[in-house]
DNA sequence: GATGAATGAGTGTTCATTCAT
DNA sequence: CATGAATGAACACTCATTCAT
């Protein structure tokens, strides 16, 4: 199926983002993702399987995308907590420059499709952020908690905040962002 | 005459939920959730102007639910730190009890369905919660910064521990709960 | 069937007219006519057998109103000219003053409805009419040619101007009564 | 890629006058249409914008091919008296051939769709007969009243004559439609 | 007599997908 | 590779009518 034409894929990427985002996955046909990324509805069989496999694979490529931003010259040599830092800052980096696609992975994560993914694979992408907070466990510098707990201090707020749904008003300040890790890292460590 | 009957009423409810939270809202189908209630699809339409008045309605009937219950026996003559906790045990003891709410009332927030809801009428059952946070501001008792950041530390990660599709595995025993509470609490406190 | 409340049931008559001028056969559906009569889409089956049943006899109605009004103060005594022209007029007054009646009747005995209705019952109130034509005939004042030919020319040009949906800007003057008057009788005299 | 089917248009064209003559706009549902046209419902939306746009179309169509019918070998050389004549018959001849597409025409023309079409594009069709009209009032051999009047008494009788909804038993002999036209010349000339 | 609740059958339309080119 | 035509199945919704009160 992988094709040739690689600016009819990008588009139909593009397409599928911004229509699940503004009308939702119920009323995002397939004619009109077709429409909208300026391509015949037949065409998008050439690419994907079917509607499904076309959702699907928009959202583990924008997992992938998101993981390789993040993870971009990542440095486990710094102290715990500069690392941590670093990585906050360079996940809402990517989510304001990249509100779409963090908006339609919310919007899919949240729905049954989430289903078809396999978490692990997933996972997977954001293991050095993971790495980080076990040493950190181990240097008795975080708490030594459930890990579900850490992770749901550390991240979430995160989502919580870059979210427009959630937070409509909020400022992607420095200074604001800046703030947020300061009570993220009051909540973990020991 | 005949005249309205809740008993139906009540199932559409259920059923509404029950179909969306394991189909989704793309798939959920007036008529597919018409006959997980036990009536016809027609019928709908007496009680509901349209799908999207359906949807709605249940998204903030679920709401006006979840704060009552979550405000029952409320005391705000409590220390700070004892309110807050009460809420906090009393949100996770009302997502375990009607998970099958939360995850609908999770997925539609993250839906483009959620802008058709006046947020501010939301957050009015939610204002008893707002004050307790006002009242230890003042108090210096917690941290006076930006109140979305404080939010996304108390309420968020509730949300998030709550939820099946991204904990899938945490167990939601008092210890854990306690916890967790705990670094909620190092999070915000001054 | 025929009840007391003829308040309701002149109301529903009206409704009737109104709405199948305004939106067609097609879309006038019994409980959109009871919202217009301001009554219950179930009274209506108080009234009438059915839709069908409410369509046939609306017009029925019309067709009973429209000939008394025309052959009120009939005087057969005068001479079949002034007869003819006296009938002319009334029945331009009528279309005038009752628009929406007479194009209600017009899109009915233009629809398929038409062949529910006796036509023999409805050619019987206009038989005054006739028989002045018929005794014109006989004074051979009046071109003896086949029936339907006169008709043609002495009744369905007034048809044709008193449609709005035919001639829209032809102005139902006096004076242009009288000279279509003429032409008609141009058509027919000897 | 597969190329549109004219037969299958053509089938559609035919199946919407048929079934609207049978059972009138109100009840001529799209899949029924469909069904009797040989084809899927969803196909008659490949070819139209949806059912208002089928059958305006096609009254548009058939008012065209009407059109070119009559003024099909049209000669305004000929004397007044005679051209118009010559249209007469040539009506009369369409109407008595293509029956169905009058028909549908003229329920049409009665209902609310009516509206829908521009009458000014339809008017163009039939110019060359309102010149003869105007020549022959030119030339005082035609009465100088209301332009209405004059066609009124011209054309709707044919109208009148060749609806068998309204003279069912009117006989379309030669005989009699050259009788119709001395009656309509006696109105109409000077 | 009068009505709102209730519904099976149907509406116009769009769907995801396949086909022929 | 890419496409517009074609469609059976499904969609949200309205229909005419009946029922219980």
């Amino acid at each position: 199926m992988r094709t040739k034409n690689d600016i009819k894929q990008k588009a139909l990427f593009e397409a599928t983002i911004k229509l699940v985002n503004e009308i939702g996955f119920a009323s995002s046909s397939v004619s009109k993702i077709a429409k909208e990324a300026g391509i015949s509805p037949a065409t998008i069989y050439v690419y994907y399987k079917n509607k499904e496999d076309l959702l699907v694979s928009t959202y583990i490529e924008i997992k992938r995308n998101m993981s390789k931003a993040i993870q971009k010259d990542f440095d486990d040599s710094l102290p715990i907590r500069d690392g941590l830092k670093n990585i906050w800052f360079k996940i809402f980096e990517y989510v304001s420059t990249h509100s779409a696609y963090f908006q339609y992975a919310e919007q899919f994560s949240n729905s049954p499709y989430s289903s078809l993914v396999d978490k692990q694979e997933i996972e997977k992408y954001f293991d050095p952020m993971i790495q980080v907070i076990i040493k950190g466990i181990e240097q008795k510098i975080i708490k030594n908690v459930n890990f579900e707990i850490l992770t749901a201090f550390i991240f979430y707020p995160i989502i919580a905040l870059s979210n427009p749904r959630i937070c409509q008003d909020f400022d992607l300040s420095d200074e604001n962002i800046e703030t947020a890790f300061k009570l993220a890292w009051d909540a973990i460590r020991f």
